[in-house]
DNA sequence: GTTTGATCAGAGCC
DNA sequence: CGGCTCTGATCAAA
């Protein structure tokens, strides 16, 4: 892959890499705003708060739904909100200071009853929110709520382990973080699709993925919580006339799957389990009304719940859209019992889910190769994962000549100085572990939850830095620890590159820091009028606000000390292919870790929701705001017309 | 180091 | 209310 690209495309040459990897400034920069070393920190404009004062709200930020759609822009549940932190702070002994949990003596029960009231009036507070779901929305859903109610159960998910994480609650002995945030939504009645039906549920698309079953029920794809088959009476008919309306293939009877849009499903019971011997299937429950949906002809959805290669333990649901059973007929299992099987088909003319994630796997194993593959690696290994460039739309050979550099490079006179607050843990940090500087430093909370998903924006994350003794798999680094999925940069049909993931990413996820050199004003309009390179971020727009973080926990201003502004135009990562949305899946949130006693910032992109692999990931770049200096409303930056295509598009960017 | 199996307490629904 | 079920986290074992 070393011929035939010209001189306008990526570099290709190993000449280049220690250039790639060259962090050392470029220029020194004056600071665009010398801040007292211990001052209060100069607080930029919110990308997802509250406007600042003396700014009106224009009308993209102006909440315009007033139906009972929960608006979750709208701070309405502030009212009857308990601040979490109060909870927190109660003392989960008498300690002075040390938080040993080692408890001797006879007060160890009580200390346990305790614990659990604790948990328990903790939980108590956590349910107080507003569902601000209608009974009609209950029943019927579309895209807006089902995306609304499953952001809400992630956030609440989060939460919940966050908490028992750090030991602030106990969730019996299991840890079921799942289980009790979908058991808090369902009782507040935070769901939709809640009439059962035959085929398409509203607002579900097809090639949505899921990681949670009860995620599959709040938003009413397939109701039971562990059965594989879900179905209905019929209105006016006995009810032996139950229909399957959805199955769920999570591959543990050993079913083979040559073919993406056939899948031969087996029938539940029968198999053996601690206290059961293996017996005959009988034709009952769902068996019994996938016999009936053979017989009547009516689709069946399909959720397809695979093996998660991200994290093999894990399992992934892929809503893989209607199929027809084809077929049922009766063989022997691998325990000599009867075993009910049906073939189903996939109704032609949807478009591909689970097909796209086959093809995923060959392409990763070499079976067969990217079609438009231009370059396996474009960032020539300066990544620990390749980013593949991909053109399968015209005979463009690449984005325009710039150095991959895999970082942000501050300007000598731009390292924010700051007093050290290295922890000192010796192995990896501990969630709830007080004494942990860095922790303290996130204000007692630990950012991240199992598989390095973010627990909630906040004004800033410190993570642990080289500064910190606690080994390089502690789990509060995860930007520094790079790419986690394996990205294709893509040609679009009508905006240039894009950015996708042959992975699918959770929410939460860290998805890459915004690489480049950092700059100021003057710098940034030149590149901005230069021709609208575009390939500038600016910490310092305005957002449209959106609510990610759990239902009473506030989403602050970014505690940013100075405006940044970061060129990718020379120089950056994948970060400056991603495209502008009006409805992003992508948000960015400020982070810090110490390098030799300065804390230096980055701009960290994160999952919002859960992205299907092949879906672009696009962030709101939000609009230049006025900073007085009449700079602003002519933008140097550019008008552009927004092809995001999304229900709520503003019509332009810049 | 990886991957599989066994175990266990669960959730909603019928 | 009890039984049913293609869960999901954890730990032991291969």
């Amino acid at each position: 892959m070393d011929g035939g690209l010209g001189g306008n495309t990526v570099p290709t040459n190993t000449s280049d890499k220690s250039k790639v990897l060259d962090v050392k400034p470029l220029r020194t920069l004056v600071p665009l705003f010398p801040e007292p070393p211990e001052g209060p920190p100069f607080v930029c404009v919110p990308p997802n708060g509250p406007l600042p004062s003396g700014f009106s709200p224009f009308f993209p930020f102006s909440g315009q739904g007033s139906q009972s759609t929960p608006d979750l822009n709208q701070n309405c549940f502030n009212s009857t909100a308990v601040p979490l932190r109060s909870f927190r702070a109660e003392p989960p002994a008498s300690g002075n200071g040390t938080h040993k949990h080692k408890s001797a003596g006879p007060s160890s029960v009580k200390k346990k009853a305790k614990r659990r009231k604790d948990s328990e009036s903790v939980l108590t507070s956590l349910m107080n929110f507003n569902p601000g779901i209608s009974l009609s929305e209950r029943d019927d859903g579309n895209r807006e709520l089902v995306e609304s109610v499953l952001l809400r159960f992630d956030a609440l998910r989060r939460k919940l382990s966050q908490m028992e994480d750090a030991k602030e609650l106990h969730l019996g002995g299991l840890k079921r973080a799942d289980l009790k945030a979908a058991n808090m939504m369902l009782t507040k009645g935070v769901r939709t699709n809640m009439k059962k039906r035959i085929g398409v549920v509203p607002g579900v698309e097809i090639g949505d993925i899921f990681f949670f079953r009860m995620e599959l029920s709040l938003v009413g794809l397939h109701f039971p919580s562990m059965a594989g088959i879900d179905y209905m009476a019929i209105k006016g008919e006995p009810e032996s006339e139950r229909v399957a309306l959805s199955i769920v293939a999570s591959g543990g009877y050993d079913d083979d799957d040559e073919d993406p849009d056939v899948l031969v499903y087996s029938g539940q019971g029968g198999s053996a389990s601690r206290d059961k011997e293996a017996s005959d299937q009988q034709l009952v429950r769902g068996n019994l009304a996938l016999e009936r949906s053979f017989h009547r002809g009516n689709e069946v959805r399909v959720i397809r719940g695979l093996k998660d290669h991200v994290h093999q333990m894990s399992k992934v649901y892929v809503y893989d859209g209607l199929y027809k059973i084809q077929e049922s007929w009766m063989e022997k299992g691998k325990s000599g019992c009867n075993m009910f099987k049906y073939k189903l088909v996939r109704t032609p003319g949807q478009p591909a889910a689970f097909a796209t994630w086959k093809s995923i796997q060959k392409w990763k194993q070499g079976l067969s190769s990217r079609v438009g593959l231009i370059l396996p690696d474009l960032t020539s290994g300066a990544e620990s994962t390749p980013v593949s460039l991909v053109n399968e739309v015209d005979d463009e050979k690449g984005p325009a000549y710039f150095t991959y550099s895999p970082t942000v490079k501050f300007p000598k006179s731009f390292k924010l100085v700051q007093p050290s607050y290295a922890c000192n843990c010796h192995d990896a940090c501990q969630p709830g572990n007080s004494n942990c500087s860095c922790i303290q430093k996130n204000r007692g909370d630990f950012p991240y939850i199992a598989y390095g998903v973010l627990a909630c924006q906040k004004p800033m994350i410190y993570e642990c830095g080289p500064s910190c003794p606690c080994i390089r798999n502690c789990k509060n680094r995860v930007i520094q620890s790079g790419l986690r999925s394996h990205f294709e940069v893509f040609k679009t049909r009508d905006r240039g590159w894009g950015l996708r993931s042959w992975d699918r990413i959770r929410a939460g996820t860290f998805i890459c820091e915004y690489a480049g050199e950092v700059i100021d004003e003057t710098k940034a309009r030149q590149e901005g009028g230069d021709g609208g390179s575009g390939y500038v971020f600016h910490t310092n727009r305005l957002h449209e606000s959106f609510k990610w973080n759990f239902e009473t926990e506030s989403t602050e201003d970014f505690d940013i000390p100075s405006p940044v502004i970061i060129s990718s135009k020379n120089s950056g990562n994948v970060a400056r292919f991603m495209n502008h949305s009006c409805s992003p899946n992508v948000f960015w949130q400020p982070v810090m870790y110490e390098s030799n006693n300065e804390a230096f910032l980055h701009i960290a992109f994160f999952a919002k929701k859960h992205i299907p692999p092949m879906t672009e990931l696009t962030f709101d770049y939000g609009i230049p705001q006025s900073d007085g200096t009449g700079a602003d409303n002519n933008p140097a930056y550019g008008k552009k017309k927004c092809l995001c295509r999304s229900a709520k598009c503003r019509g332009y960017f810049y």
